[in-house]
DNA sequence: GAGGCGTGGGT
DNA sequence: TACCCAAGCCT
């Protein structure tokens, strides 16, 4: 095809398309105003940064329920502020990245002691807050503030990369991406909180990585990909090298009081300062002793995380309390009250593996 | 700027 | 099964 084939571009025509299709599809979601409510009221900055913070590479699905859970534990800014972090680290458990947990403490806080409660309405202002980024800081001026931002996440770098079929793989294309991303978002005006949300629905339901459902999009008329090639086949990307894999030894030491020793992880490394069961050093981080006890081979689990997957052996021990030695970050916890921890997956399928070995006894 | 950092669902 | 993928940030 040739380039002078290339297809005229209409940035109001664009627009009006996209909020039309938002106005009748738009998704419910918790942390999205009522659509009849959405005139009248406001939205919620704390309730906007939240949600920003936990859907950072996480699936909608996941998200909702620790939306919901997080803002009845603590309703306003203030609260979270205030909350003991243990409590947050706990509650965040089985969401992931546990350095966004570790970062929204420090983010709340700092808004607090700085900026009066009340999140500062400057990218340069938002950029310095732990845990924003620039999509983030993008999204929170637009979402909650209604200012024209140019918000790109992987949504709309997608939808991007294929308007204007970007042959340039990512994340070298990056730079390309928002110049085009600039175009959509030129003059938006009073629809500058609804634009980038209704190009993320777009891109999370129609737009999609796989299998695009072309024939639904409302602006497939501009989409350069869908007339001179194949959609599914942008953003081109590097191909990813192979996940090493790395084995380790969990330990499951038991009282006669059937309790569990539990430690808390140190910060800044995997899965820092979540809950955890002693072992030996799987993620290069220090060294943990090896208590001296009559060990006996329970089985093994393997959890599989972005950049490795490790083999995790589980080893039995038991231990009289009194001959029991705690390191200063462990304690005990009753086995039946394991549930309430707040462990990461890792951990939990290790308990559950045990677990099951408790009712085969 | 390339790699570290979780988890669960989809194909 | 073994990938890929999801509203990225930090160093």
């Amino acid at each position: 095809m040739k380039k002078s084939h290339v297809i005229e571009w209409d940035t109001k025509d664009f627009q009006q398309k996209v909020m039309d299709w938002y106005g009748k599809n738009a998704r419910d979601l918790p942390w999205r105003m009522p659509r009849e409510t959405k005139k009248a009221v406001k939205p919620n900055p704390y309730h906007v940064w939240l949600s920003e913070i936990m859907l950072q590479q996480t699936t909608v699905l996941a998200v909702k329920s620790y939306f919901e859970k997080f803002t009845h534990l603590w309703p306003t800014l203030a609260d979270l502020a205030h909350a003991d972090e243990d409590a947050v680290m706990r509650e965040w458990a089985g969401l992931g990245y546990y350095a966004r947990a570790r970062n929204l403490i420090k983010c709340a806080r700092e808004v607090f002691n700085h900026y009066d409660g009340a999140f500062p309405r400057t990218e340069k202002e938002l950029l310095k807050l732990p845990g924003i980024g620039r999509y983030t800081a993008a999204a929170i001026l637009s979402i909650a503030f209604h200012q024209e931002s140019v918000v790109v996440d992987g949504n709309i770098e997608r939808i991007t990369s294929r308007l204007f079929m970007i042959g340039e793989p990512l994340p070298q294309s990056k730079k390309t991406i928002y110049q085009q991303a600039s175009i959509i978002y030129d003059g938006i005006g009073c629809s500058a909180s609804d634009m980038p949300q209704a190009l993320m629905d777009i891109g999370a339901t129609i737009c999609t990585p796989k299998s695009p459902k072309c024939s639904l999009c409302p602006v497939c008329s501009y989409c350069q990909a869908f007339h001179f090639s194949e959609p599914e086949k942008y953003p081109h990307k590097a191909s990813k090298l192979k996940k090493p894999s790395r084995v380790g030894e969990v330990y499951w030491i038991e009282t006669e009081n059937q309790q569990i020793v539990v430690e808390k992880r140190g910060g800044n490394r995997m899965l820092g300062n979540m809950a955890g069961l002693p072992g030996t050093n799987w993620d290069g981080y220090g060294q943990e002793k090896i208590p001296d006890l009559d060990w006996q081979r329970a089985g093994e689990i393997t959890h599989v995380f972005t950049h490795f997957s490790l083999k995790l052996t589980i080893m039995k021990g038991k231990i009289r309390s009194s001959m029991l030695i705690l390191n200063k970050n462990q304690y005990l916890v009753d086995i039946n009250n394991l549930g309430d921890v707040g462990f990461p997956s890792l951990f939990r399928k290790v308990i559950h593996f045990v677990s099951t070995l408790k009712e085969v006894e």
